[in-house]
DNA sequence: CGCAGCGTAGAAAAATTATTCCATTTGATG
DNA sequence: CATCAAATGGAATAATTTTTCTACGCTGCG
């Protein structure tokens, strides 16, 4: 009885559907269950799941040998598992850990695969994107880059490539765009110029660059809608965005990538091209 | 310290988030782990997050503590009632068959979809960058830069978030970087500094810039060694280069991306921090 | 009617996990 | 430089959760 155990929730429910004629009264009442509230199953302990479902604690141990798993616990794992790789942020660190225990070896520092290494934790890092951002901001993102009259991008030091991008790529969707470079040391003499027509798309990494602060703090004062590109919600930026894009790029030994940043901005310049107008022959990514 | 605790998450990030400052150095660093984890939260005991975030598991319980909860696994409930409420029943064929649905045709243009096609196409393009980038090119353009006196970057348009990544990136591991950014007009004049003893990293894309490719030749001229990095062996700057790096980018519908130049770019970067000298302990990529 | 075999409940034991507590360190202040 | 308060690490303890084990009851069959 105590075989192959499935490996993974889909098979583990067609196991249980297949077999559930075979069970005893105890196990098809449980079966159904674990069918019907897979949430539970990942969540809860077992005393709460035993009873919900009208059932002894050692019925689940039961149930879960005779599909093959060595106890209860193991056979929640699946339940868990599954849900991570739903969930919002699917365990990108978890992931990320997991990969740096595979490249520890003698050369792993030659150029070579420092670049597969980056490339590889780029594509963990767009991976990671692709799950974490929300629908809803996206849309509404676009909706204030449509509805302003200018955009701003501000940004420093590591974020400088990703608003000059944003201004570089705005500017070829015709979308009014205005870097805020600092050129001069005039970033509040640029950012005065914000009005509450205007949205401030800023980006900021850690450490926070006080300019862009600086052009967020000014942005709320003069009524300017900002969308925040950050890597966390404590940057001083996220607090008082309208939008907030909490973005975690790779990181190879402390040097930390700008890929899925880019990304992002690509994503919303792209989109907005899309939504909004722009005849789609021309070739704006030139 | 026993007071009102936030009873769900939304409110606890935030609470989180304003009193961060307040906030002992253990408790800061738990605090934005907790911030950026939220599954890990969920799922994983106070022993396995504790590891995660090199602390110890009594500080998580006197985290919880400070935000008014009786204890942390009563913290941990906001998190799974959180992810409940995200995976109602997450049936997982359902959710399957949700998303073909949604990736096929008609919102085909939707921003969330948009960026899903993009990050894929990055990541189709980090694998062939992996494939096709060249040992021997990545360690000789190291040693160039090694050797180099100053390394002066060159890029314009789409390939200026490049160079000025790099410009950015090199002084951070110490090594002298001159970004050619043309302000006031004068990349004529700032590449008249270019010596023998210097290396040019010049970037650029169709259609190539006529900026870049004059940098290239006034480097030829004086004798500065050149490494491209450009998208095609027929472009202007690949012809007088020493070493040429031809990157494939990403591409939906007519827009490049630069994950893959950019990808590149750390990689020489970090491969020269790595193999000449930098103390490991500092933190370039701040 | 008694016996065999399975299924079950529930208590007891084992394992795991959370919390408390105290000694030590750290950092600030007089 | 001594002193104190706060913060911290880590072991001890407590709680909980899981698993095992045993005894009981039911059902079918000789």
């Amino acid at each position: 009885m105590t075989a192959k155990s499935p490996s993974n929730l889909e098979s583990l429910r067609s196991e249980i559907a297949r077999r559930y004629e075979e069970l005893s009264p105890r196990l098809k009442q449980l079966a159904s269950y674990v069918l019907d509230n897979p949430n539970d199953m990942a969540f809860e302990t077992l005393v709460v799941i035993a009873d919900r479902c009208a059932v002894q604690p050692s019925t689940i141990v039961r149930f879960a040998k005779v599909f093959g798993y060595r106890g209860a616990s193991q056979m929640q794992r699946l339940f868990r598992d599954e849900m991570m790789s739903i969930a919002p942020s699917p365990s990108y660190s978890e992931r990320i850990r997991q990969f740096q225990k595979n490249s520890g070896s003698v050369d792993r520092l030659s150029p070579y695969n420092v670049m597969r290494e980056f490339a590889d934790s780029n594509i963990i890092a767009l991976e990671h994107l692709k799950e974490t951002v929300r629908k809803e901001d996206l849309d509404r993102a676009i909706d204030l880059i449509h509805g302003a009259h200018t955009v701003y991008l501000a940004g420093v030091r590591r974020a400088f490539p990703v608003a000059s991008y944003l201004a570089y790529a705005l500017s070829h969707v015709e979308k009014r765009a205005y870097l805020l470079d600092g050129v001069a040391g005039m970033t509040a003499e640029q950012s005065w110029m914000l009005s509450s027509e205007d949205v401030v798309i800023a980006t900021s990494f850690r450490p926070y660059g006080d300019e862009t602060a600086g052009v967020v703090e000014r942005a709320t004062t003069n009524g300017a809608a900002v969308i925040a590109i950050s890597d966390s919600h404590l940057s001083p930026i996220a607090g008082k965005s309208e939008i907030c894009f909490k973005i975690k790029d790779a990181e190879v030994s402390q040097f930390r990538a700008l890929t899925a940043s880019l990304c992002l901005a690509q994503t919303l310049v792209i989109s907005y091209a899309y939504k909004f107008g722009l005849d789609k022959d021309r070739r704006p990514g030139g």
